[in-house]
DNA sequence: ACAACAATGTAGACTATGACAACAAAGATG
DNA sequence: CATCTTTGTTGTCATAGTCTACATTGTTGT
């Protein structure tokens, strides 16, 4: 189902030159930015209709190009959802490291903004954050995600340093005390989007995580 | 591609009656517990393949049946992920639950216990536990899925209950207490299916995260 | 025994998708 | 302005999910 009749050497169409403009809106050939253009109108259906709803041919045409242009910047699905994977972990950065400025200069504010906002992401974005941590058991983590995620943990591997400095968590390898924190963080979203615990629960929960957090910090080593 | 050519009333095919058996195994026209067969066949490919690869019609040619087939016990592909999802809740809830009782009786060894127990869930069966935590914000959360995951976390809760009663944890609602360790415990899963975290750095997490939970849990409510 | 009836499988059709290849159009480059 | 590269387009193929009509078997009530 062509939407324009294939315009072939034989055929030119209606030689819609530069003149025949009456009809169609008349779109350029070229889209000008088409994978910003797919990336945006897959975030939008990703959090209303899920992951598994994705299709790229459905972008394609919500976006108004043809059905092969998507492969042109992404070479298959899954290269598609790497690269939105790879784009909220930035997005979670950015708000997490606003919402620690935000919290001003005391570490425990910080670590409670922080916290917060991992939550508020996972709840509005929660189909994206599944896709940022479907693991796919895929042997190639591609380089470009796995940097993103980094980047986005070293916001909180700055708060835990900030922490020891201030005297307020233990000393020790900050990798080793921040990834109990975002774990920690993590398995409340992850309640969360599977639906184990209601969004009226979260607020009490992600308190709670982050007293545990804290209280286990000051304690003396076991 | 009929396997066998289709009797039709016309042509009987070659009458294989009670008789005829060499040329084929002769499968009976009723597999007798499809449902089961489905099931196992597609816990192994989503071990070996993940669940983006479970197909039906695949699983239906694999277990020796036409494709329409799976439709008599599942009437689409989401529902057989739950019913995946649901039997995944019910072995981890065993499981939890030997671990837990083979751990003695005291209550921190049976801490450590379930929550190896879990993570060594998480490492064989990856996807199916990221099968388990998909949200997939839908709306109908089937009540046998919700009930079989309500189950596993009820070990959980009887631990907490025990830890309680022998003063080891301090007092409050169970559940809350119990939430707080299930989103840990949940949350290294999650960082290790998600490959953010090495299968070596595992069992420093899960025991960074119990002793945390230990720690935090004995000192004084701040 | 046997005649309905329900449960379970089969076969075919339809639409949609992802992936690929051959071709067309526009930009970039010298 | 000729050539090369990038980006879109169109057509094709295999496969999937789902639905419908039909076949076979098991079950049940009489």
């Amino acid at each position: 189902m062509p939407v324009r009749a294939a315009p072939t050497a034989e055929h030119p169409g209606e030689s819609e030159g530069k003149n025949a403009r009456a009809t169609t809106p008349e779109r350029p050939y070229h889209h000008g930015n088409l994978r910003t253009a797919l990336l945006e109108q897959a975030e939008r259906t990703l959090r209303e209709r899920g992951a598994q709803e994705l299709s790229l041919r459905e972008l394609a045409r919500e976006v108004g190009v043809s059905h092969g242009a998507p492969r042109r910047h992404f070479a298959d699905r899954q290269a598609l959802l790497d690269a939105l994977a790879q784009a909220g972990f930035e997005r979670l950065g950015e708000q997490l490291s606003t919402a620690a400025e935000g919290a001003g200069e005391d570490f425990e504010p910080r670590l409670r903004a922080i916290a917060s906002a991992y939550v508020r992401f996972a709840t509005r974005d929660a189909a994206l954050l599944e896709l940022m941590f479907a693991g796919k058991h895929r042997e190639q983590v591609p380089g470009a995600l796995h940097e993103a995620a980094e980047h986005a943990f070293g916001v909180m591997l700055a708060l835990i340093e900030q922490g020891q400095r201030e005297g307020a968590l233990q000393d020790g390898e900050p990798e080793r005390v921040g990834l109990v924190l975002f774990a920690t963080i993590q398995g409340i979203a992850s309640l969360l989007t599977s639906g184990l615990v209601r969004e009226d629960q979260l607020d009490e929960l992600v308190a709670d995580g982050v007293a545990y957090f804290l209280r286990a910090s000051r304690s003396p080593t076991g």
